[in-house]
DNA sequence: CATGAATGAGCCTTCATTCAT
DNA sequence: GATGAATGAAGGCTCATTCAT
C-alpha cells in the first residue's frame, strides 16, 4: 500500500482550514480528521502555514488543469468565458471548503506570509485574461478594456457570489442562475456587437 | 475635554489590524498605538472581538452617511452609480487601511463571530442596489438581472481591484481610471439604451 | 512594595538548575518554585536560556564582590591565594546550588548558546591570575609559570574536588580540610623560597 | 563480515554527543553518521542514556588499557606521573570529541542517570592516586597528602586545561607546553626532595 | 476611570521510542 | 536482524483577559 498520508492530509486541512478557519484551527485536528497522529504532520509538512501554503499550490493544479481542459473545448473566446463561469460555480457548489479557503484563507495568508503570493492561483485567473485576450484579438471584445482589469472585474463578481453562497446556510440560491446573469451583465459589457445571448 | 479613548483606540485598531492582521494583532499593540494602557481596552471594548466589530459598525458610519450625501447630489441612477464607483475608489486611496480592514479581515468575521452580519456593510451595499431598483423603475437598467446579483458584482469588481491596489507596494495603477473601466463594463452591461458615456 | 519578582524567580531557577539541570528543569517548576505563575517568568526573561545566562551574570555579581573585598584585606599574594581557596570553598559549602550550576550546566550551555561565554565567570577567575601575577612581581612566585595556566590548575583543582563534595550525598570528607591540602601542593608548587607553611 | 553496527554507532555517538551535547543530540544524527537506519539502534543500546554510558564504559576501555601499558615502562612513580599528564595531553589532542564527552557530559550524567557513577573512569583516575601511592610508599612523595585528592587536583588541572583548549577555536596555545608547567608546579608540589626536573 | 503587572489556558512542535514490514 | 514511518507525550512560549492599586 503506497502512503497516502500526505494526501489525506491535505484533504483533511481543506476541511477543516474551511471549518474552523486557519487561525482557530489546530493541527491536531487535522491530523485526527487525516486519520494520522499530530505528529505524523511534521512526516509531510514544516509548519502549519506550509500546510495551507501546500494546499494552494497542489490542489490547485487538478483545478486549473480541469478548467483549461474545458475551455479548450471552445473556440470562441464568448464561449471560453461563458465555460469558465459556468465551471467556477460547479466548482464552487462541489468543492465548498476549497471555495473558501480561496475566498477567506488566502486573504489573510497572502498578507502575512512573508509576501508569499500563490502562483498557482494567478496561473487560474489568467485562463479569463486569456480568453479575453483572444477576444480582443478576433475583434470580438472591445479594445478599451484593460485584460488584467477585466479578469479582476469576473473574478471579483464571481469571488463575492460564491463567498455569499457558501456562507450562507439556507443556499436558496442557485449558483448557475447567477452564472446566467453575471454573463448576461459582463458579455454585454465587454462585447462589440450586441448579439441576442 | 471629553474622554476621546474610545474613538482613539478605535482608529488604533483600524490601522493595527490593517498592517498586523486581526489574529496577529494584540491588544497591548492597539492599546499603544492609541496611547492609553492595556486594560483600558476593556473599559470600552468587551473583547477583541467586540473591538473589530466596533469597527465595522463605528466606522462605517461616516462612510455611508458621506456616501449617501454624495449620490443625493445626483437624480439619476446611472449618475448615481457612477458617483458610487468614484466615491469608492476615492475612499479605498484615501482610507487603505479601513478598506483592507473591510476586504480581508470581515470576511473572516463574517464566518467565525457566531454568525456575525454586519448591518452597517449591507447598508453600505445596498446603496449599490437601491440605486439600481430605482434605475430599473425608471426603465434605464435592464430587469431581467437581480438587485442583489447585480450588487454583488459591482461591490466583487471593486473590491477586487481595491484588494490588489491595496497590497501592491508600486500603486502604479490608478484606482480612478480603474473606476472608468468598470463603469464602462458594468453599465453598457445594464444599461437598455447603449448611450455613448 | 517592590516586586522582587525577577529576584525570586532567578533563586528559584538556580534551585531548580542545579536539581534537576537545565535540559530537565521545566519553566513551570521555576515559576512555582518562585510563587509565580508561568507566564509571568516571560515577563522577566526572554525565554528559558536567558534566565541560565542571567544567572551567570548577576549572581556571580555579590559573589566576585565578596571575593575581591576579602582578598583585598590581605596584602601578600600567597595571603591572597590562601584566602581565595578558603573562601571559595566556603562559597561552594553554603551554596551548592550555585556550585553545581557552575560546575555542570556552565560547562553545558557555554558550549550550546551560541558560543556565549560568561563573562563574569572569567571575571571571577581573573582574581587567581591576579593575585599570581602579583607574586611574580614581588618575587615570591616562580616566573616560569604562566598566570592563564596556574589560574587554570588551581581554578581546575578547586572545581573537581567541590563538585565531588556536591555530588556525593555522604560529604564525609571536609571541603575545608582538601583547602588545606590543595594549599599545600600549589604553593609549594609555586613558590620560590620553600619557606614552612 | 561480522557486524560491527553497534562499534560504529558508538563511534558516531561520540562525535555527534561532543558536537551537539547529549541533549540536542537526535537518535536519529547518530544512526545516520553511522549508517544504519534509526530503529537499528534501539537494536544495540536500551535507550539515548545507555549510549551515553556504553560510550563511557566501552571507549574507556583501550584508554585505560593503553595508558597503563604506557605507565608500565616507568618505574619510578615521578616517571609514571610525567608519563600520564603527557599522554593524557596526547590523547586529548587526537580524540577532541572523546575528550568534551568525559568532561562536559559525563558530570551530567554523574548527576542524573540515577546515581550512575563511571566505573571505568573512576579506573582511569586510580591510575594517577595508584602511582602516586607508589611515591609515598617509596618515600618520594610527601605524606600528608591524601591520594584521592591529589588524583583530583591532578584530573582536575588537566580536565580544565584541556578543555579550554578543546573548546578554543585557535588552539594557539600547545598542550604539551601546558603540560610542562603543570608538571613544573605538581611535582614541586608533591615532591620530598626538591630535585632539578 | 486608568493602569499594567500578572495570570494560565492553550497550541505548535520536537523527538525518543515502537513496530509492522 | 534491519528498516524508517509512525506515534504521542511533553514543554516552551504567547497573549487575551483580569484585578489590585
Amino acid at each position: 500500500m503506497r502512503s497516502d498520508k500526505r494526501e489525506r492530509l491535505l484533504k483533511a486541512a481543506v476541511k477543516v482550514f474551511a471549518r474552523d478557519g486557519f487561525f482557530h484551527a489546530k493541527v491536531e485536528t487535522i491530523a485526527k480528521e487525516a486519520g494520522v497522529a499530530t505528529g505524523t504532520t511534521y512526516l509531510y509538512f514544516d509548519n502549519k502555514d506550509d500546510i495551507l501554503i501546500s494546499i494552494f499550490e497542489e490542489e490547485m493544479i487538478p483545478i486549473i488543469e480541469g478548467m483549461k481542459k474545458e475551455l479548450a473545448v471552445y473556440k470562441g473566446p464568448k464561449e471560453k468565458l461563458i465555460a469558465f463561469v459556468h465551471r467556477f460555480m460547479k466548482m464552487a457548489e462541489e468543492n465548498p471548503d476549497m471555495t473558501q479557503l480561496l475566498e477567506i484563507e488566502l486573504r489573510q495568508s497572502s498578507k502575512f506570509m512573508h509576501g508569499y503570493k500563490s502562483t498557482k492561483f494567478k496561473e487560474y485567473l489568467d485562463i479569463i485574461s486569456d480568453a479575453f485576450v483572444l477576444g480582443q484579438e478576433t475583434g470580438v471584445f472591445r479594445q478599451d478594456v484593460q485584460p488584467t482589469l477585466l479578469k479582476q472585474i469576473l473574478f471579483g463578481a464571481l469571488d463575492q457570489i460564491t463567498m455569499n453562497w457558501t456562507l450562507s446556510k439556507s443556499k436558496k440560491f442557485s449558483l448557475q442562475q447567477s452564472a446566467e446573469q453575471i454573463l448576461n451583465v459582463v458579455l454585454k459589457g465587454i462585447l462589440i456587437k450586441d448579439t441576442e445571448q
